[in-house]
DNA sequence: TTTGTATATTGCAATATTACGATAAATAAA
DNA sequence: TTTATTTATCGTAATATTGCAATATACAAA
């Protein structure tokens, strides 16, 4: 085996780990800080920022744009990047309602 | 390589990837729902909650359990397993840090 | 057209994750 | 002690992720 058994969970479930798998890695993670950062969506430069090599940084921008974290849009020779609002609010939404659920338990 | 080169990264970056990806995966967040709906910490039967042998449920257990999101305690024969609140607190600090930043933007 | 700049894709090696059978360890009950 | 029950660990196969050099693509400027 070796392949992760998606399909015996809810599409919820596996919806939710995505988003969280997206995030697994300090690089994506870094990105969105980084996008956080700036006041616009700014193009380019997102290479620069981080300590890894253009492909790299590349394909770890693919992920979060598959993930519909971030998405981009071509601004002459560069790209722009920036957060997809929507996506990022229905993973906090899915998020709350697990803190929620934790505040209401003893333990 | 293949490594991630976690070590280029900030120790909160890296410690935000580490909470991210412990949740990355449908059994994790169906392990966490689960302890969410028991009303205190259930010993036994998570295994008989997921549909994957024993062997792969103490697996994703025990990453759980590494990320510190959940802790089991020894109650006779079983583990009683609950989650980490102060973990889960940290976590949801993090992630408010990033959705406040996001609201603070135009885009 | 040629050159330069920005980003994506391909190919591949190194490493990590996922899943589970077999087995071990620990303890409760008979 | 023997047996049953519960959880952990080992070993291993299948698959996924990470990183980057080389290369491709796309377009603006000269």
């Amino acid at each position: 085996m070796g392949a992760s058994k998606s399909e015996s969970f809810s599409d919820e479930q596996n919806e939710l780990a995505t988003l969280f798998k997206a995030l697994s890695h300090p690089a994506r993670v870094a990105i969105i800080e980084y996008l956080l950062t700036v006041d616009t969506c700014i193009c380019g430069d997102i290479v620069n920022e981080l300590p890894l090599a253009q492909p790299t940084v590349s394909q770890h921008l693919k992920e979060l744009k598959n993930a519909k974290i971030i998405q981009g849009s071509i601004e002459g020779t560069s790209i722009c990047y920036c957060i997809n609002t929507e996506t990022l609010k229905k993973f906090e939404n899915y998020f709350f309602t697990i803190t929620k659920k934790l505040k209401e338990k003893c333990c």
